[in-house]
DNA sequence: ATTAAACAGTTTAATATTAAACAATATGTT
DNA sequence: AACATATTGTTTAATATTAAACTGTTTAAT
């Protein structure tokens, strides 16, 4: 049996979301330097965090994008000489990608120039509430994950 | 002072976010009829939940999107024959937006085709959370929209 | 009444993304 | 060993979006 107020609900906090993503990539990417975008910040930040190198499928995977969309966003970090892209020595078909130190400089003046709109918005909104809201939308996003490919 | 911990941890909230919306908006519009899009399908709903009709520029501050952007949904809306747009008789800058009959049946039908995938999701989620969640959800929408042309 | 400013909507160029087709390489089965 | 299949990454075409320039209209100020 149907629901439809049920289904409002689902789809009022979808929305939400979407809007949320939309607004707060804009105010992001205006903060960043050397015309970064969200997605080539994400991969540099993705070094600091998570792992010295990569292939870029383990990177589309990390960030849930195309293959294709890597592609694209490591051409333009590899342009601007913030990754490096060489063959994989072990494997014909895979390649290894490393942050530069170029890339590592860009990456912290990123991380200060965006501190100030982090910070207020840290101010406004308790961190520990932010975390408890995080751990729920990661249950949403596996469970969209989940669901991918059916 | 600085608080890296506090930055990461917003970042990660935002990057939740971020990847929900691509992955719900994938999701649903594979369930969408008629080739729809989020957008529009997102602006037949709103002449049923909202209003029966409207101005370009109100649906584009309703969605938080660029008046190019709506133009553009719109035009596609048009010709598949699910709205129509017509000059506003009191002003000559504003136009009139309204839902045609055959856009309330595509709704409708939209909204049957997308009922099991919310469905589905509802019974993994509390709807009762799932509406706390969205209220804090508002909270930083709005938060963000304020902070837009700064 | 003129003129300047603000507003509503469209157009243009650029771009990030997707799905699908493709090339090259590795793996597994017989 | 040979061949089919899967994997990895790239390319291509399409599209939704943005910012900025532009057109036309209304409002306000003098």
């Amino acid at each position: 049996m149907t629901n439809p107020l049920s289904d409002q609900a689902v789809f009022t906090y979808f929305n939400e979301i979407g809007i949320i993503s939309q607004l707060s990539a804009g105010l992001f990417e205006q903060g960043l330097p050397e015309g970064l975008t969200l997605s080539q910040f994400s991969v540099l930040n993705w070094f600091v965090r998570v792992d010295v190198e990569a292939t870029p499928g383990r990177l589309a995977r990390a960030f849930q994008v195309t293959g294709g969309a890597m592609t694209n966003t490591l051409k333009k970090l590899e342009s601007k000489g913030l990754v490096k892209v060489e063959p994989d020595k072990n494997s014909g078909r895979r390649k290894r990608v490393t942050m530069t130190s170029k890339g590592n400089q860009v990456r912290d003046k990123a991380i200060k120039s965006v501190a100030p709109l982090l910070r207020e918005f840290a101010e406004c909104f308790s961190i520990e509430k932010l975390k408890r809201q995080t751990r729920q939308l990661a249950e949403v996003r596996e469970y969209l994950d989940e669901r991918r490919y059916k």
